[in-house]
This record gives C-alpha cells, sequence and structure tokens, in this order.
DNA sequence: GCCAGAACTCTGG
DNA sequence: CCAGAGTTCTGGC
C-alpha cells in the first residue's frame, strides 16, 4: 500500500494530510513535523509513505478552509479500515450537522446498544484516524461536559467554539 | 494464544 | 459512590 502526505500549518498547529488514491487515510493534528509523521507510520506500519505536496492540494485546503472557520462541506472521500461496529459509529458522526453536537450515549442507542454502549462508542471515536472528515469532535459526554479528545481537549473545545460560531453567522446571527 | 485491564461512557442501586 | 455492560487494543504470562 502506498500513502502520500502532506504537512502544512493550520490555526490548530501542524497539519498532517494523508491519502491513498481512493481517499483520505490519516488527518492529525500537532504540534511537531516529526512526531506527525511517526504517528503516520506507526499506524500503517507495512505501508510507505512518501511526501506529495501537490497531490493532495485539494483535500488540505478543504481542511484549511474548516480550520480557519470557514463553513466548508467536508465531504470528503475517506479510505479508513475499521470493523462494521466502527464504521456505523462513524456514520452517525457524519451525519451530525456542522455547529450542533451529540452525546456518546445517544449515538449508542440509535445504533441499538442502548446505554451500555457509549462506553464503545467512546472508543470507536478515539480510534477514528480521519478526525476532522469524521468530526468526533461533535460528540460530548452527557450533560454537557467535553469527555476525552485525542488532539487535547483544548483543540475540540476551539473547533466546537468555532463551529457554533460560523453556524450562527450564517444563521443571520 | 489467553486473560486482564484500559479507553473520548452511562445508568441504576 | 460503586459496579457493570459492549467493543477493541495492549501487555503480561
Amino acid at each position: 500500500m502506498l500513502i502520500s502526505y502532506t504537512i502544512t500549518d493550520s490555526p490548530l498547529g501542524r497539519l498532517l494530510v494523508a491519502g491513498t488514491a481512493r481517499g483520505l487515510c490519516f488527518v492529525s493534528l500537532g504540534d511537531a513535523d516529526g512526531l506527525l509523521e511517526k504517528e503516520l507510520s506507526s499506524d500503517y506500519p507495512a505501508a510507505e509513505t512518501v511526501r506529495d505536496d501537490v497531490s493532495l492540494s485539494a483535500w488540505t485546503a478543504a481542511l484549511l478552509k474548516y480550520l480557519d472557520g470557514e463553513r466548508v462541506p467536508l465531504d470528503l472521500p475517506v479510505d479508513v479500515e475499521g470493523t462494521p461496529f466502527q464504521q456505523s459509529v462513524w456514520a452517525e458522526l457524519r451525519a451530525i450537522p456542522y455547529g450542533s453536537t451529540t452525546t456518546y450515549g445517544e449515538i449508542a442507542r440509535k445504533l441499538g446498544y442502548g446505554a451500555t454502549g457509549a462506553r464503545a462508542v467512546g472508543r470507536a471515536c478515539a480510534t477514528n484516524r480521519v478526525s476532522l472528515v469524521i468530526p468526533c469532535h461533535r460528540a460530548l459526554r452527557e450533560g454537557g461536559a467535553l469527555g476525552g479528545f485525542r488532539w487535547g481537549l483544548d483543540r475540540k473545545a476551539r473547533l466546537l467554539d468555532q463551529e457554533q460560531r460560523a453556524a450562527q453567522l450564517t444563521l443571520g446571527l
């Protein structure tokens, strides 16, 4: 498997975007380029990763606009492996409209797992490799607490804050 | 290869 | 407050 990737600057830190011929397979935010590259290769140990700033530019531009607070639809193609359970959780996450949020428990109930599946849902979100395209930051804990976030809670808070601002602007507020 | 414990949770006793 | 329930991964044996 061949994966090309690129790294650019973004309002939330360094942004790594990686994809196969079929779609995005890895998106990550971080502070150091080297760490991001390491994350990618340890997540895809069998793949060959090559830096390619050109062919990924369209997807990268869309993500940058999004991180900049523009309300763009992130309906980019993704190419991620996952169990059926994970796929269904990710599908639910992508169905959350821009600017709104849901809870882990609600997703679990919708999928027919009752309240007990909430933890499993949280785990499925945590192992999602394309966290901006699949908006796992729109999943909160019951009671409004943010819960956890792979890239740090302040990034989660900033993403949500930005989304809510942009959504309100669109409504004419 | 198997078992225990942890991870972005929630509910009921 | 404590324990248990469903999924997946990791680490120890």
